[in-house]
DNA sequence: GACGCATACGTCACACTATGAAAATAGTG
């Protein structure tokens, strides 16, 4: 088995559990975690590194320890030092960490004191009425880890993006009609574009003795208060989405929103800069002293350490703070640079709609073009176009070229990269296309190296434009299939190919870390939605989004060029 | 355990609130 970054993040972050339990020193704790995240973020794969004998070192958070524990990981699977501490507690004994209310000191408790190794075992104890005699315990306490267990199918839950923004815009409309209350905004993950979002972050600001608490934790589709203070509140909505809410000043709003949009990371990062300046940061405001110097808009509180704002989508501190005192922030792309969709499906393969349709509803979006292109035969469940159909389809878009203003139709194609690297039609009907998205949609558990010199393979042929959805995952439900990212851009770049981010929210693929490696590699990026109806012509925003995570510019993308500007770069890829 | 420098050792990622305990612990971006 393969092992891969997560893998690794995850041992890192095990051992740091274990060490927590075991009350270990805080900063070799927060060693293991910073490392974890390290290997989690990384763009490439640390065992292509191990094998290539770079040196780890240049990593940051690791050193000569962790270094040699990852390349041990990589070679075996585990780690000594792992293996140990498994054999120093018990297997289960992280799973308690996972129940709200339980970090390490309260995990060591019972696990000192009443032998508790397992989530069954902490069940019994505490319907026995065992739990609340501890010190650092009560009934309050015992009642909360039982209903804990009981519904802990949903707890670390994370969503789609795309799924939470319904629950979340419609909850905010709620809370804006609420008595006294002037401003409502979502923060948190959910700001920063997320792919997947774990809860939602809402803050608001409310005049004295508006009942916005009272109102929140009374939503019908609230099943759970988590928390209600006079600031500060949780609920759990009906489909196990957590909210929180945070009532706060006009004059701490820019604070807080700094705050509350996150990442902790940059967070962080921001209010260490405070405190070499001498000032204190926090959600209320920045203080020199007792006195507050900003704190309403987030534009001052950055110009308080010395920066310009900082987009949200970048705010994960993976450099976007140097590039800030640098002066050299990228000017995100944006909705309004868009000028087409390259990927959309029609009733002719395992679309919904007809060409037609889709073009209109591509022209009422404004759109310069729009791209049909059709499974390839290979993909019989999707009905998938064979060379004697797609012929068909084109002279179709022909007749419908000729009667639509402003929209332009596109013939292309999604053929199949089949095992050996070649395509699912022959050149000759590929040839007649517009352009060519080659995508993998079968064998993703192919070997790394197969799997790679598959793509680039199917890269090499004479008519390729771009790469359909690079990893082929889908999000919370299948994890990408293994493929050396860094040599497909690298060869892209070579073959003078491009890369597709696929924006439908369960792909989102490439994803910000690829995005910014093709960047820095000059292979341009197209956002493109893969609709397969209309309405899916939309999620375009989700791919903006992804793309601005991955500091994507209006230069760095494929489909914000003019149909003028993008025929001669379609037509280099068709020779 | 990493890092930076004093190559041996001190410092290291902030700042705050809710909870439910009776002073801490957990959890938040």
């Amino acid at each position: 088995m393969p092992v891969h970054n997560a893998d690794i993040a995850s041992m890192f972050n095990e051992i740091a559990d274990l060490l927590d339990i075991l009350g270990e020193n805080p900063f070799r704790i927060r060693a293991y975690r910073n490392a974890a995240r390290t290997c989690q973020e990384l763009g490439r794969e640390l065992r292509d590194m191990v094998e290539k004998q770079e040196d780890l070192k240049t990593l940051s958070g690791i050193g000569d320890d962790l270094a040699a524990k990852i390349k041990e990981m990589v070679e075996t699977g585990t780690c000594r030092t792992l293996e140990k501490l498994r054999k120093e507690l018990p297997a289960a004994i992280t799973d308690l960490l996972r129940i709200p209310g339980l970090g390490p000191k309260r995990v060591k408790t019972l696990w000192k004191e009443l032998k508790i190794e397992s989530l069954d075992q902490l069940k019994e104890a505490a319907r026995q009425g065992k739990v609340r005699t501890l010190t650092g315990f009560g009934e309050k306490i015992e009642q909360q880890i039982l209903n804990a267990i009981k519904v802990r199918a949903e707890t670390g839950q994370r969503f789609l993006m795309a799924v939470v923004a319904p629950y979340a815009e419609t909850l905010v409309g709620y809370l804006k009609n609420v008595a006294g209350v002037r401003r409502v905004e979502i923060a948190g993950s959910f700001r920063r574009w997320k792919e997947t979002v774990g809860d939602v972050d809402i803050l608001a600001v409310a005049e004295a003795g508006s009942p916005i608490i009272d109102r929140f934790v009374a939503y019908d589709e609230a099943v759970n208060v988590l928390a209600k203070g006079d600031t500060k509140s949780s609920i759990k909505l009906r489909s196990g989405l957590q909210v929180d809410l945070r009532v706060v000043d006009d004059a701490s709003f820019g604070a807080a929103m700094n705050y509350f949009t996150g990442s902790k990371a940059h967070n962080i990062a921001i209010r260490k800069l405070g405190q070499q300046a001498g000032l204190k940061i926090n959600e209320y405001g920045v203080f020199k002293g007792d006195k507050r110097i900003a704190g309403k808009t987030e534009e001052k509180v950055y110009k308080s350490v010395g920066l310009p704002l900082i987009p949200p989508e970048l705010r994960e501190d993976t450099g976007e703070i140097e590039a800030a005192r640098e002066g050299r922030l990228p000017k995100l792309v944006e909705p309004d640079d868009i000028r087409g969709d390259l990927h959309a499906h029609t009733i002719a393969s395992d679309g919904q709609q007809t060409i037609l349709e889709m073009a209109q509803a591509a022209a009422e979006r404004g759109y310069e073009y729009l791209a049909i292109t059709e499974h390839s035969r290979r993909l019989a469940m999707t009905n998938g176009l064979d060379a004697r159909r797609l012929r068909k389809q084109m002279a179709e878009i022909d007749k419908i070229n000729g009667k639509l203003k402003g929209l332009t139709v596109l013939k292309g194609i999604e053929v199949d990269i089949l095992e050996d690297g070649s395509l699912d039609l022959d050149d000759d009907v590929l040839g007649e296309l517009d352009f060519v998205i080659g995508s993998v949609h079968s064998l993703f558990k192919l070997p790394r190296e197969k799997q790679t010199e598959r793509i680039l393979r199917a890269m090499d042929r004479p008519h390729f434009t771009i790469l359909g959805h690079p990893t082929g995952r889908m999000l919370l439900s299948r994890e990408p299939y293994d493929v050396d990212i860094e040599r497909v851009i690298q060869h892209a770049r070579e073959r003078g190919r491009f890369l597709e981010l696929n924006a439908h929210p369960m792909r989102l693929d490439l994803d910000d870390a690829h995005c910014r490696m093709a960047k820095e590699a000059g292979v341009l990026v197209s956002i493109d939605t893969d609709a397969h109806s209309t309405v899916e012509l939309a999620n375009m925003r989700y791919g903006i989004g992804q793309a601005r995570r991955g500091w994507l510019e209006k230069k760095d993308v494929l489909n914000t060029r003019s149909l003028k500007q993008l025929r001669p770069l379609l037509a280099k890829t068709m020779k």
